[in-house]
DNA sequence: TTAAAAGTTTAGACTCATCTAAATTATATG
DNA sequence: CATATAATTTAGATGAGTCTAAACTTTTAA
C-alpha cells in the first residue's frame, strides 16, 4: 500500500511544507528530479488515499495520515544515518545516500533496537533532530543559514545540509559540526565568500557551503533556554 | 540491472541447483511463490542478461556470472541476519525475513563494516556458512537432516532451516542449536514421531522439525577432520 | 506406440511508476 | 483588461514484474 516511491513523495512534500512557500507540483518534482506530469499523477493517487489535499493547480497540503508517514520516514532515515556512523563507523559524508535507500526497509522492531543500542539518541550525524517513536520532531528556533548570519556574532552550528558529499568533507576538515561556536569576521560583498572563525582558526569559505550551514545567535539561544526554564 | 526481483531468482535457482534434481521453471516458481509463466518469461529475461542457461522445456542453470551475484546475495543475507542477532538482538526467528528484504539494499561497504564489526564470523544464525568476500563458500559433508539420520548414533547440528519461525521457536526452547550434540533414540515408523536426546533431556519431536535439522555423524566428521589435518 | 497427463511456454492483460507532447489554467505585463 | 508566458494537468506510451487462460512439448503408462 505504502511504497517506497511514496514513501519518498511524503518525506518532501513535509520538507518543502517547512518552507513558507505553498507546495507545487514542480516543486515535488524538482526535489524528486521527476517530470511534473509523473508529480501530478502520482499526487492525484494520493489524494485517492487520503495522504495529501491537492486543490488542482493550487498546491499540495500533506493530510495528518500523511505527515504522520512522512515523519516515520525521516525518523527511519536519522536513525538509520546515526547507526551507520557510530556503529558501522561509516564516514559521515556517506551516511546520507545509504539511509535514502534503507529508510524504506528498516522495521519497527530494527528501529527499536537501533534506537536502544544509539541511547535514544536526540540527534542525527548532521545535527537534524530526530522525531521520537511517538512522532514528535523537535523545532529549531532562530534557524537562519551561516550565509543570512549577522558578521560578529557569536554563533553556534545547528545542523548542517546532509545531500553534498563533497561539501560535508570540506566542513569536517574545517571542524565545521553541529555544536560548534563559529563567528563571521567579514562578508565579501555581492554575494561573495565569507571569513570566518572556528575556534582559534581563521578560514574563508565559499558562499556556497555558507548557505549549507545552519545556525543561531548565541545570545538569543540563551534567552530561548531561560524562557524553557522559567516554563518549567 | 540486476533488480532485488532478479537477485531473488538467482538466489532462488543457487540453491536449487545444490539439490540432485535439475532446476525447472516450476521449481522455482514453488519457491518464489510465483506463477509458472512470471518464471518462464522471467528466465528469458536472464539467459538474454547471460545470468543463467535456459534450454526451453529442459531447465534452468545459472552461468558463472549469475552464480557470483547469488552468492554476493547470500553473503549479505546471512551476514545481515547474524549482525541483527548479535549487534540488534532480535530473535534467531525474526532474522530471516529481514534480511529477505535488506539483503538487496546493503553496500559493498555496510558489508565490509558488518564484516569487520562481528569478526569476520564464518556461519550465520542457524549454521550455515557465510560465503567470503571473493565468493568462496564452504561445503558441509555427509549432511543429512535429522529425519534421516541412523538411530542410536552420535549427532552434531550442522543447521537448521531458517525460514519457519514456529518451529525455529520450537528448536530454540529444545536447546536444538548449531554445534549441539544430540542423538536419536526412537522412530516411529510409517514417518512418525522422534525421541531424541539433547545433554541429558529427552525429547519427541514431530517428524516435520526433524526434516529441518540438519546432522552429521560425530565418527564421520571426526574422520574427516583427521584427513584435512593429515593434507595440511 | 500412442493417448492421456504433466510440465512448460506463449498470448494477452494488468498495475506501478515513469516519460514526452499536447491541452488547459493561472499569472503577469503592456 | 486582454493576451503572452509560465505552471499544471491530461493524453498516450513504455518497461518491469506479475497474472490467467490457452497452446504446445515432454513424459508416463495403457
Ligand atoms: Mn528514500
Ligand atoms: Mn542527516
Ligand atoms: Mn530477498
Ligand atoms: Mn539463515
Amino acid at each position: 500500500m505504502i511504497s517506497p516511491t511514496i514513501e519518498d513523495y511524503l518525506k518532501a512534500i513535509f520538507k518543502l511544507q517547512k518552507g513558507k512557500e505553498k507546495v507545487t507540483t514542480s516543486s515535488i518534482a524538482e526535489r524528486l528530479q521527476l517530470s511534473n506530469a509523473t508529480v501530478t499523477s502520482m499526487i492525484k493517487k494520493l489524494a485517492k488515499q487520503k495522504l495529501v489535499k491537492h486543490v488542482s493547480y493550487h498546491g499540495v497540503v500533506l493530510t495528518e495520515g500523511g505527515e504522520k508517514i512522512a515523519v516515520k520516514v525521516i525518523r527511519r532515515h536519522r536513525l538509520v544515518e546515526l547507526f551507520l556512523k557510530e556503529i558501522l563507523e561509516l564516514e559521515w559524508d556517506k551516511v546520507h545516500d545509504e539511509a535514502e535507500q534503507l529508510e524504506h526497509y528498516i522495521s519497527d522492531e530494527i528501529m527499536d533496537s537501533i534506537d536502544r543500542v544509539l541511547g535514544y539518541p536526540k540527534a542525527d550525524p548532521h545535527g537534524d533532530p530526530i522525531p521520537t517513536r511517538s512522532g514528535d520532531i523537535e523545532k529549531v528556533e532562530d534557524n537562519y543559514t551561516l550565509a543570512e548570519a549577522e558578521v560578529g556574532k557569536k554563533l553556534v552550528i545547528n545542523s548542517v545540509s546532509d545531500g553534498d558529499p563533497n561539501k560535508l568533507r570540506f566542513m569536517f576538515k574545517l571542524g565545521l559540526l553541529p555544536g560548534v561556536s563559529i563567528s563571521i569576521k567579514n562578508k565579501t560583498p555581492f554575494e561573495g565568500d565569507l571569513d570566518i572563525k572556528v575556534g582559534s582558526s581563521h578560514y574563508h569559505i565559499p558562499l556556497a557551503v555558507a548557505k549549507k550551514i545552519y545556525v543561531t545567535q548565541i545570545e538569543r539561544r540563551l534567552k530561548e533556554e531561560e524562557k524553557k526554564h522559567l516554563t518549567v
